[in-house]
DNA sequence: AATATATGAATGAACG
DNA sequence: CGTTCATTCATATATT
């Protein structure tokens, strides 16, 4: 950086932008990362026991450490990451509001090149968002009234439904 | 870093078909703000449902930038005035903690004379109020533990920030 | 000002 | 599918 100073810019805006987008993926993937790690920690509750006395440490050791102690993390849900989401949104976009199984299934495999999903999670998303779209346009209805009679400029606008995307 | 420039590629394809998909998603997004913008404009009505502008941007500074001078940086959320406050919580406080859709109706109708407001602030506060409300009892729930020793329980402080690391 | 808290809003998942 | 819950995010307000 330090050279920048002395030899003007050495990346324009956009480049810039570019690599702040690129770590935000990082981040993402570090924390599918982190997730997948404490996945497989649980697991290992299971395995572990082959060395041991298994039959012993049935209910109550297992108890205890699900109640009691750490738990490390109980199970966050799924977020989305950008590009999940920015694939979500064109897929919805372009009219496929209501993707069959297998539709779900091929989604569900192309987002997962991006970060961890499911297909509940590709399921569960396109409810939401159908529910949510229909309620939007309910409350706009409301605002029905008036429009009528004397607003001739129906040039009226698509009502548009546009995907917010974007990083914290 | 600073010399990838010189190094030839700095991106993979993959990335640079990142890039791409999302340059093409602002621009469409730039597209449907400023046609919102006009649309808010004419109406001063609820912007309770419109927040997907500010904070889904507020971290972009590029799009910061965009809106200059113009303003578009419209959404401010609500704040209940004390009267509408103190009716809410009456209306809460006299059992009827989940009203129904006409009874939303209904106070968002009786609030509005102390104030803009729309029925999503009303179901929200309902929402809230109840969400917030539950989990007080749960605190005293917690009573009942040992209010011992090392259960560093919350692991709260999780969301970690992580680091980016590296281009593949 | 800077930090801490309160609270309006967004959203993934669950429920009927 | 429509509605509700639980959790999280972001901002307004309070406190130092």
């Amino acid at each position: 950086m330090e050279n920048a100073a002395l030899c003007g810019k050495v990346m324009t805006d956009e480049q810039i932008e570019t690599l702040r987008l690129q770590i935000a993926a990082y981040a993402t993937i570090c924390e599918q990362l982190a997730e997948m790690h404490w996945e497989t920690e649980l697991r290992q509750e299971s395995f572990t026991g082959m060395g041991m006395i298994s039959s012993s440490l049935s209910s109550d050791s297992a108890m205890a450490a699900a109640s009691g102690s750490a738990k490390i993390c109980a199970r966050q849900r799924w977020t989305p990451t950008p590009m999940q989401l920015q694939i979500l949104e064109s897929i919805f976009y372009q009219g496929s509001g209501s993707p069959s199984k297998q539709g779900i299934k091929d989604i569900t495999a192309k987002l997962a090149e991006h970060g961890q999903i499911s297909e509940t999670n590709v399921y569960n998303w396109f409810q939401n968002r159908r529910a949510r779209s229909k309620r939007k346009q309910q409350a706009n209805a409301q605002s029905e009234e008036e429009a009528e009679s004397l607003n001739p400029k129906k040039a009226r606008t698509e009502k548009l439904e546009l995907a917010p995307l974007l990083f914290h």
